[in-house]
DNA sequence: AAGTTGTTGTTGCAATTGCAACTTTATTAA
DNA sequence: TTAATAAAGTTGCAATTGCAACAACAACTT
């Protein structure tokens, strides 16, 4: 993830911080964040650690997102809606937050360093709809089975090899691609019974083509 | 749409096209464009109007979207994966293709129009990661109810109204949400049996609630 | 006006999926 | 090490969905 602050030194960092409308918040372990900011905002984790926590109306918890040190983190990037996410910090955490209103708004282009960090976000931003696409090329398939080998060869094309290193447990995987997790822990079987995968953990290695 | 070159004049839009690397093309009606193009690239259309079309194994052809004056479009935005997705003039068009590494590697900030055209940029892209957020939005519910009433839900917010025009056709509303079609006019049939909604054309009126 | 093409509605049927409930295996914490 | 908790595998069953095929209707073309 390309970060917010690339090539802008600490120095730079400091006066940008003064011309935009930012606050730092130090929240103790185990808090919800942000929960009244419905308004654009961009946050960063500048000390600790925070999880990005979903509940569905049946009281399902599940960790959407691991928010560590420069992670970034907003209603700008992932629209959280405000009932069912939440931001809660794991340990003691210390939060920036950037009001994005107040970044597009400004309008004074000589600073270097205003210019850097609106290149910066322009970079991240674009890389997020590169993931979002890909979740949309998964998402929009038709059953399980298309989904789950979209998803593997998204993977292997990124990754350039023909084993999977499965990046989160099985039941985030099914989270992922939408589907029930035993009827995609079935249709794994399935793949696996016709030989288009093998796999031993979270390592799937495919035999297709 | 915010616009690419908002805030930028004919004249500075001219000098920044020279500072980048860019490309005006013109194409004959019912032309492929971009076929060969796999770079990241954003491309916008001057004159003219032009399709994205999708075509898929079964060989069926979908139109992705309408591409008028002024519109964006590019690997930046929506990863056209190069297989599937074709972008066919249907008349004659002009097109300005600007590779966006250029963009994003042009180191010199001193130019007042330069640092707009990244800022509207910005503007642009974070628009875009809300519309795919709320497509994920739809595209993770489960059952097609859900899906519809999401979808439903997502447009009366946003236009303040309980009253829905469709922007596109039942047939094209059953692939946004990535169901088929006969079974969400069958889900669409039960919700109005049930009093859920009312419907007219592609005007819907929600009753729930 | 007749033909062509595209959209919408409908329905039977088979396949896929979600759900629930339970077991087994990992992982983490005490 | 054991207990506790979370993740993964399994399976029957019912509900939902996709698919196919066709009819009705609308829009566009010549």
């Amino acid at each position: 993830m390309k970060r917010l602050f690339s090539k802008i030194s600490v120095n730079e960092r400091e006066k940008l911080l003064k011309l935009l409308e930012t606050n730092i918040l130090s929240f103790p372990k185990n808090t919800a964040v942000l929960s009244s900011a419905k308004d654009n905002v961009i946050g960063i984790i500048l000390e600790g650690h925070a999880q990005i926590i979903r509940t569905d109306y049946n009281g399902n918890r599940t960790i959407i997102e691991e928010l560590d040190e420069e992670s970034i983190f907003g209603t700008v990037i992932s629209s959280l809606r405000s009932d069912e996410y939440e931001i809660i910090t794991k340990e003691n955490t210390k939060i920036l937050i950037i009001d994005y209103s107040s970044v597009i708004n400004y309008q004074n282009t000589n600073y270097k360093y205003y210019n850097q960090f609106i290149k910066n976000l322009l970079e991240i931003t674009t890389g997020i709809i590169e993931e979002k696409n890909e979740r949309i090329e998964i998402l929009t398939k038709k059953t399980i089975r298309d989904k789950l080998l979209e998803y593997f060869n998204i993977y292997s094309k990124k990754h350039g090899t023909r084993i999977i290193y499965l990046p989160f447990s099985y039941t985030d995987l099914a989270d992922y691609i939408a589907a029930d997790r035993s009827a995609m822990s079935r249709e794994l079987g399935y793949l696996k019974e016709e030989g288009f995968i093998e796999s031993k953990g979270r390592r799937i290695t495919l035999l297709y083509r």
